[in-house]
DNA sequence: ATTCTTTATTGATATAGATCAATGATTACA
DNA sequence: TGTAATCATTGATCTATATCAATAAAGAAT
């Protein structure tokens, strides 16, 4: 949040592009430059609406971002995206719908690229197509983790798995800086935020976790290691 | 299950092929065939073990069968597989491990192909690439559904979608003969055994679904859409 | 600063659903 | 053809978790 990210104009230049990118060449990345534009979501901002045509394909550049299926009554929040990581949902080769949302939770950078493109790069290009299979894999195995921590685990674990994601996974820090709401973390875990903040008050209570202001420090991995393995 | 399924000594002749291969000419049916085996399971066999290596493409020729994640103490079933259907993991495209389990429900034959054949064949042949990456995001979209069904909704709604799942999905009857077990039923929806056999048991008492045997009858359609929808 | 609005926290209560335990009904099987 | 083994059913009890309600704290706005 210090300092703008740099823009480039080039995408073959970019220092920040997604690493799906790597099987591309200059020109394949000139192409996917010509029908990009660049984007500024505020905190709080909808970058897209589940039901709406899914048109672009979305480069998150700077900041962080999460998508979330809106059920009934409440919202599941499916990832975090950060850079330089893209949302690129199942229903463009469907239906070319949004099957989730997504909104800003810090102040957001994307670039954005029609998704015609991508399919287009991925026809022609095995290398390009064989890192975009693996990237929906690996999205589906962090699919599967997610349910089975869901649906059977206790709170507490949920509450573990969803600190190791922010410690590991999205923020790359242990003391690190919460910056998403009590209400996005019980969306990530599937519980009420009344449940979500007892845990944590729960935690702080046992000594496995400390919490000053929004600085989040996981005080005894080994111990949530555990809660999160014994449900 | 009156008759065996025809086994053809060709894929290119099969009649019974997945439609994603409806983009492979008679040269890549041919590979496909080179490296091709038929096997067949007895009800209650296991296909193939959560963690071990996954060397295979299965395609489904006859019978039933489910694939299942191991969780913590409990299943989940991810979906049930029919013919002709195939069981592609997601583990295939990263460490070549199995994800999940698989077994036959009901007596099973499939056909086995080398996943490196798989591979290739995608690599060359960007019209199979593209019905392959449909065909992963319709089942990232089934497990969107699942996920919100599994958390969002409580045992009536859930044991309502897995009614329909089984009716519309499955067996494509309405009075359907139910070949899966209470655990079964109980592990497509999240729930415990007893808990599945008490909302049977209450839909029975409403005149929404009559069991005689294994022959499930659902009576009151509509009513039960809206207790799919209400969660 | 002061008010307004959103977000976080805590407590009390209600309940969906699991678990345990017992029994009945099928199916395998020797 | 009876005995074991599995599967289905039902009831009683317990608990994890949601919901409701009230307050506190933290930003945002004027």
């Amino acid at each position: 949040m210090n300092g703008k990210p740099p823009i480039f104009t080039n995408c073959a230049d970019c220092s920040c592009k997604s690493s799906i990118f790597k099987s591309l060449g200059t020109d394949e990345l000139g192409e996917i430059n010509t029908g990009r534009f660049h984007v500024a979501y505020k905190a709080g901002e909808i970058m897209f609406k589940q039901g709406t045509p899914s048109s672009h394909f979305v480069c998150i550049t700077s900041g962080l971002s999460k998508i979330y299926i809106e059920g009934y009554g409440k919202n599941l929040i499916l990832a975090l995206v950060k850079p330089v990581d893209y949302i690129f949902g199942p229903g463009v080769y469907i239906d070319n719908k949004h099957y989730y949302s997504a909104s800003a939770i810090e102040d957001t950078t994307a670039c954005l690229v029609d998704t015609a493109i991508f399919k287009k790069l991925i026809r022609s290009n095995p290398d390009f197509a064989e890192s975009f299979i693996k990237r929906l894999s690996m999205q589906t195995l962090f699919n599967f983790e997610q349910v089975i921590s869901l649906t059977q685990k206790q709170m507490h674990g949920r509450i573990a798995d969803a600190l190791f994601y922010l410690s590991e996974k999205i923020y790359c820090a242990n003391p690190f800086n919460m910056t998403i709401s009590r209400q996005d973390l019980a969306d990530l875990s599937g519980m009420s935020k009344e449940s979500a903040i007892r845990i944590l008050k729960e935690f702080k209570e046992e000594g496995i976790l400390s919490v000053d202001g929004n600085l989040f420090d996981i005080l005894n991995i080994k111990h949530l290691k555990q809660i999160s393995e014994t449900g």
